[in-house]
DNA sequence: GCCAACGTTGGC
DNA sequence: GCCAACGTTGGC
């Protein structure tokens, strides 16, 4: 048997982040920030069973008033609970949530580099994006798959 | 603040 | 299981 028999190539993805709660500029200054606040099952399905840690992530700055791509980070840890849903202070609180039954998780994510602000109007310039998950009508998932091409494209040429 | 689009809730 | 009402997201 290999040894890289459960590797898989490595994927991509775009994760929204109102900058208010928690911008690159943040990410750059802790190193690394837990994804906490996704109430969402499809943007928590693909934390729990596709993510893999050394996975590429587009850091999108949200609900402001410049949204765009931001900046470059990596998922660095396996899922786990998200704590503030069992935080009954927190805007994240979610009291049908049990411990022992933990309903949302969450990843860790590495800061690897700001960029240039690529602004939302610029994605949708792009012929090569006209794919994009996040960019389709009526998208509301705040976290959507990136194919290699379009990170290609988004790394190689768009980002400064 | 508006509103399109979508997800969730809950009565039946 | 259906579906109307309601809530949320997020760009503009």
């Amino acid at each position: 048997m290999s040894p890289n028999q459960n590797k898989r190539a490595r994927q991509y993805w775009l994760m929204k982040s109102e900058p208010d709660e928690a911008s690159i500029d943040d990410l750059a200054r802790e190193g690394t920030l837990p994804w906490t606040g996704v109430r969402n099952y499809q943007a928590r399905n693909f934390m729990r069973d596709t993510m893999q840690i050394g996975d590429g992530v587009l850091f999108y700055h949200s609900s402001c008033p410049e949204p765009g791509i931001a900046g470059l980070a990596e998922v660095c840890s396996t899922p786990y609970p998200d704590p503030t849903q069992f935080d009954a202070r927190s805007p994240y609180y979610d009291a049908a949530s049990k411990p022992d039954a933990p309903r949302w998780l969450l990843v860790d994510v590495r800061y690897e580099r700001k960029s240039t602000l690529i602004p939302l109007a610029a994605l949708r310039e792009h012929e090569e994006l006209a794919d994009m998950v996040v960019l389709r009508r009526g998208n509301r998932l705040s976290i959507t798959p990136v194919t290699p091409a379009e990170w290609r494209f988004i790394t190689g040429k768009l980002m400064r």
